[in-house]
DNA sequence: CAATAAACCTCAAAAAACATCATCTTATTT
DNA sequence: AAATAAGATGATGTTTTTTGAGGTTTATTG
């Protein structure tokens, strides 16, 4: 009968057990041992201290359950009716939910668009709140300013898809749109087979780095490669549907040996909108964003290339960056879309 | 029978002594003791430790039961000259490299080309003994039939970039090979601009899977969109760059009217030595693989795009599908780099 | 060979995971 | 302060996973 064992043969301790010496429900262990959400942190620690007395979890358990809030991240997207900024929105509401409470808990605002001011006073409202800030860069004094601002109080930033040029201290997540731009301009002059005439650009706003630094590219492979195609002055369309689809009537109409459209910015939509009442399938036209209507734009062939950023490597690589302060900055990988390659 | 607890004796503990120390049942200790699934984590960890407190595991079968999170990974690549393969494992030592001690160990090991026995060996040869096995997949039955013998000793599978067809148990990682042709088809009929004339396609060999699919594809389109372009008979190259450059220049001098070549398969260099020698930059040439040699095609513009499919993502993929049985097989995303946006 | 430990299987019970709703707190707004 | 909203917790039901209790077969050992 003696121990039949030095230790005499413990119980395993079950949830319920843990649970009676937290002083808590069953449900309430299972939101904490299964990381779920809505549990507060005092009632966290008493579970998870209660759990640790009974031996009801192995270091490796403990170690993961017990540490870290996860951190506080803000993006700042701008608002408007672009369906790529609006994907990006969705992406990152599905990643929150699928991290649950591993990750980093990702908090979206939307931003008056074009706006330095908003961009700015938004920064500040969240310096120091948050841990971290990842936003679409404007370029503009008011902007640079108040990102150092709050660089200072400790929050990290990270600029996407645009950056705020050269500044240090705040690493940028997004394509080198020089090459982007330049890339663009390869593919219509190829494409458009050596014929002649005109290739326009249109944009959302020149205030955006990433779009300038694309029509920079755009330009210089232009002027490089294709001197019998001319480069029509780049219209802004703030990246809203309505204006980009008036701009390209009034191109359509004004350049009659129209050859390639290339949206450097958002919203393409308006402009397939008027290819195709035009019926103009010969215009080559290349824009941005891998959405519902770009993809239709192109299986309908009034679309020839998407060029895209992945939205989910573009959040895994923003928070990357505000996490680990070895911020790689290698620019994203370009992902080009023609009607076969669709995913 | 005193002895029998106070001195620990030398006598054998047994399974049962386990199963007590512990405080499970018989069932449980032989569940982890046999690899059998079904234990939780935190059960297994009890029994492990009961186990060595008890003395009753060797070294080797400690290690092996342990923590074996190190998984054992064998990655069979076909030997030969291919660039690209000998990039996949370049990037495979250096993950192996970077990840150190906590990643899964990978090996690799080189198997004679576009031979179905000489795979199917080297398949039963690692079964058992390695965890996990991921493999450029010959389709041919001696291959399919080593595949299931492997995976019935419990040894996962994988295949990479090539696939075995419709083989339960077996995930695929890799491009979806039938768009891939088919993209490249569009290319090389968009950027042909109208000329009417032969495109050609030329092959590692059409028992790759991967390769059949892509040929099919680029038929597809090629009879489909454009009539004006026939097709010249694919030939089989072997992935070898002095057999490409045999197969080119022979093309260059019987199809005068060339307006494109496909390759299928790896070794572009060859091809692109040929079309140099000729001064056919004319000639429209796609092919797969962003390796040095490749790059440099591209930028001379001997070559217009490289499909690629990135070899960190392709193995990363591969060891998670070997890692959780929730192999997701959704296809890698096909790379597409003309000469503006070379990494 | 007999005795015994281990391997291997199946099935039912137990525990844990997961989902939902009601209730109660707490903070915020009016 | 009352009203409201948002957050926490508990109660409870369903589903899935884990575990235990058998039995049968296969190796091992004395």
């Amino acid at each position: 009968m003696v121990s039949a064992d030095q230790h005499p043969t413990r119980e395993r301790p079950q949830q319920a057990d843990v649970a009676a010496r937290a002083g808590v429900s069953l449900a309430t262990v299972d939101r904490v041992l299964n990381r779920r959400k809505g549990v507060k942190e005092r009632t966290r620690q008493r579970v998870l201290e209660a759990a640790r007395e009974l031996g009801f979890l192995s270091e490796t358990e403990e170690a993961r359950l017990g540490n870290a809030r996860p951190l506080n991240i803000v993006v700042l997207l701008p608002a408007g009716s672009n369906p790529y900024l609006r994907l990006l929105g969705e992406r990152l509401r599905a990643r929150l939910e699928d991290t649950g409470a591993e990750g980093p808990v990702l908090r979206c605002f939307f931003i008056e668009s074009f706006s330095a001011q908003a961009l700015a006073e938004a920064l500040r409202r969240n310096a120091g709140w948050a841990d971290g800030i990842a936003f679409f860069a404007i370029e503009h004094p008011v902007v640079r300013e108040a990102a150092a601002e709050v660089a200072a109080t400790g929050t990290r930033l990270v600029s996407i898809v645009s950056d705020l040029g050269s500044v240090p201290g705040i690493p940028h997540v997004g394509l080198d749109n020089r090459a982007v731009g330049r890339t663009a301009g390869l593919l219509i002059g190829r494409l458009s087979g050596g014929r002649a005439g005109a290739v326009a650009l249109v944009a959302g706003s020149r205030h955006y780095r990433a779009h300038s630094e694309r029509e920079a590219g755009f330009l210089s492979i232009q002027e490089e490669l294709f001197p019998q195609l001319r480069v029509h002055g780049m219209r802004e369309g703030h990246d809203d549907a309505a204006e980009n689809y008036r701009h390209t009537l009034a191109l359509l109409e004004q350049v009659p040996d129209l050859v390639g459209i290339y949206n450097v910015g958002g919203s393409s939509g308006g402009i397939t909108r008027a290819l195709r009442e035009q019926g103009r399938q010969d215009v080559i036209f290349i824009g941005h964003g891998l959405t519902q209507d770009t993809r239709r734009a192109v299986l309908e062939g009034m679309m020839d290339a998407i060029f895209d950023q992945d939205p989910d490597t573009l959040l895994e690589r923003a928070v990357a960056c505000l996490n680990e302060s070895t911020a790689t900055a290698r620019p994203l990988k370009l992902d080009i879309y023609f009607s076969e390659n669709l995913p």
